[in-house]
DNA sequence: TTATAGTTAGTAAATGTTTACTTACTAAAC
DNA sequence: GTTTAGTAAGTAAACATTTACTAACTATAA
């Protein structure tokens, strides 16, 4: 659907200081001066890499795509466990990219930066649904609670979590409170009698 | 601590015109200009209500507070679920002020509104936290979750389907879907075996 | 009662700055 | 000797804010 843009080193350059100038600053400041300043170039500069600020934006969120799926083989609730990982690994790899991650208001402009964003949600509420349904015929979480509930049960108390690191700027140990909350989300989530088989 | 800001009615009403523009079109277009001709004025006449662009944002994240915490008498897990629900009524009856309420990440200019806003968010973290301990000693939920955890587990996901309804221009019921969450949290978090008592 | 003075809430026009973007030129690499 | 990646110096438009002025009230002193 959407053909691979691979990007030079300088494009690469200029996507990953506008993720920080927005993690940091918010993106208000995401300007060419700031950007092209943060660089060390003048802002024409910029317009040698890219046809435009849109096109700047559009290729850093386009870079999100590339972070969030594939689980590899995994299915049922280890694949679940292992998407919130990842997602919590991604967070502690790449700061900036992942506190602009879950601010979807920031781009209410541009319809088609606004749609990359809302397809790639659609397509991780997709997956995720799988694997809470394979989890659910593996008898490992009950199968009462609805699946767009059961979604927001799961992946709610993540997203809240790393928020909270990020306005905390990683105060606490994120791992480790990760891992709390999974222990704690299985056993809450777990089939009341887990006797017949 | 924080003294009473009485607003004139002009400038409630340029307060709620800024609301309106940031929950509709982002806070981008919140501009002297947009803000001026929304109400119908030029724009030098907002700066006889305002001493400027900042304060104008202060006083719409300081109408934050009125509406956020009181839960009256209530105690325990009653006030949790008071509170959560207090919090999506005010979505349906302020969604403009609603959309805004969660999107810290818009303010990271200005020092002050962000004291404001993590200011009411301790508060309100405190407040919860008390009502969770309450619910413990009722033995209502179990004992077993670290507070900050429980905390997660129960704000995230509302927080996510508020986020949601939002995105989705309130194409579901969120009254419904919210019970719905109520009634499994309850039910989740609930202790193991309640016979005792 | 009617001048006088002051306030309130507005305007039109101009300010200086910042924005994204362009043009013309240059040094070096292939 | 042409492509590549940069610069210096600009542009028009949008931005927040200021200025000088005005019309409609309001209180007060003659």
């Amino acid at each position: 659907m959407n053909e691979k843009k691979t990007l030079t080193s300088r494009q690469a350059e200029i996507v990953d200081a506008a993720l920080k100038l927005i993690a940091e600053q918010g993106i208000q400041h995401l300007t060419i001066k700031n950007l092209s300043t943060a660089i060390g170039v003048t802002e024409a500069a910029l317009y040698r890499h890219f046809p435009g600020k849109t096109e700047i934006i559009q290729a850093m969120v386009s870079r999100f795509e590339e972070d969030v799926d594939d689980i590899g083989e995994l299915r049922g609730w280890t694949a679940v466990e292992a998407a919130l990982v990842r997602r919590t690994e991604l967070v502690l790899a790449k700061p900036d990219l992942a506190r602009v991650l879950f601010a979807e208001e920031l781009f209410k402009d541009s319809p088609e930066i606004a749609q990359i964003l809302h397809g790639m949600m659609q397509r991780h509420h997709k997956i995720m649904i799988r694997y809470f349904q394979e989890a659910i015929n593996d008898d490992v979480i009950r199968a009462d609670i609805p699946m767009d509930t059961l979604f927001r049960l799961i992946l709610g108390p993540l997203r809240l979590l790393i928020k909270q690191w990020g306005l905390s700027d990683g105060a606490f140990d994120l791992r480790a409170k990760r891992d709390e909350m999974l222990k704690f989300m299985k056993e809450l989530l777990a089939p009341k009698m887990q006797s017949l088989r």
